[in-house]
DNA sequence: AATAGGTACCGTGTTTTCACGGTTTTTTGG
DNA sequence: CCAAAAAACCGTGAAAACACGGTACCTATT
């Protein structure tokens, strides 16, 4: 069976690489590019201007709406996009967010050609393309569930206020000045970094900070 | 005047962008991609085994060898070759290092193709590429060098053992661990980390850790 | 031999962070 | 409407991080 007509579209903010896989996507056959986009809002407002791709390719870090949001979104509305996640990082939270948002894969950026075109046909004929890296870490998540009080159970319950927090906790105000801007009691926010580190399974700030940038809450 | 038969070369350890880039500019009149590498101890290998480039495109973030040590190896041994830096991030500090390591020219991932050709051609025909944006950090850091203690000065002078405690920084150590690893007292290395919070303009552990991946020093 | 610069080291004191074990208030679901 | 989450708040103490102002030693230069 060879895929045909299949068109795609991408949202990334790196415009280079954006543009290089355009251009290589375009060269394989059957698969065609109807258009990139800067980020998720950009990908949306396209989505109407211009069609409704077969399959979108989502990076995860990305500037206004990210990965996550966008593939929410798409998950919600047009069920019948198929999603492949796009990111720099291997890391299992990464991983189980993006596939819990409705994507049908993930893919690293420093995935080989060859492998990416595997990806690509797997995802449009099979309807997902599950890497051994996914399966991996998968595998391990699964494995350390009935952990006490293990991360994957509250991982993806991460609300607004603690994403406020944790972006403000990349920058290198205190923990008191962080309460004044969120209007908060420096005891809450205490609160916030102790059930984080609890959840993130991290011991120090810095390793929020880390965890932050590896799943795309902050961008730097 | 019309450049031709320019012999490319690409380091870059994401492997999509990297080889969209090669199909972009082998699309590119007068442009070819004589080889691809994964970092910069690859691209040296590459650069004995498969021959000289002209331009050689460096990304500033990479394993094994960074786009600093690179450049500063071809501009001791290939002086020939011009250099054009890669980047993700816009700050003044990567751009001043990458410049005083001998590139031509920094331009960021998510420049536009259009603009991309420019910095090319510019690269080949004047010998150098300097966007505004490269313009006006210069011309900040210029302004501000004459003000007391000014990170400028030393900017360029992180050592091996400073580069070494910001990596351990980059950890949930406390500084007593980092102290114990390096064979250090916790005193000297309180003393580095205030060096470099004056250096570098910053003032908690946090801003350490940004700065370190914004400038490639850890990569996460 | 004096000077300067870099590296390693140190003491003291303050502020911030983190850990632990709570209470009150608001939302939410049966 | 009432119980159970959850969100917000709090006190205390210990540990870590940060600020400041130093010393000792080594090397290279003049």
């Amino acid at each position: 069976m060879q895929v045909s007509n299949i068109r795609v579209a991408i949202a990334d903010d790196h415009k280079l690489l954006r543009n290089g896989l355009a251009t290589h996507i375009r060269s394989l056959d059957g698969y065609s590019v109807i258009f990139e986009a800067d980020h998720g809002k950009d990908f949306v407002e396209k989505l109407l201007s211009v069609g409704i791709p077969d399959l979108a390719l989502l990076d995860i870090n990305m500037p206004v709406m990210d990965g996550y949001e966008t593939s929410m979104y798409l998950k919600n509305n047009y069920p019948d996009i198929k999603i492949l996640a796009l990111s720099m990082y291997d890391n299992e939270e990464a991983i189980i967010r993006m596939l819990k948002s409705g994507a049908k894969g993930y893919i690293l950026k420093d995935i080989e050609p060859v492998e990416f075109k595997i990806a690509l046909d797997s995802v449009i004929m099979k309807g997902f393309f599950y890497s051994e890296l996914v399966t991996n870490k998968l595998v391990h998540a699964i494995n350390t569930l009935d952990e006490p009080d293990h991360k994957v159970r509250n991982l993806l319950a991460l609300n607004d206020r603690e994403i406020e927090f944790i972006k403000l906790a990349c920058t290198e105000m205190t923990y008191k000045e962080i309460a004044d801007k969120m209007f908060l009691s420096v005891r809450t926010i205490d609160g916030y970094r102790d059930d984080l580190f609890e959840k993130l399974n991290i011991k120090t700030r810095v390793g929020l900070v880390l965890y932050a940038i590896k799943n795309g809450i902050v961008t730097i």
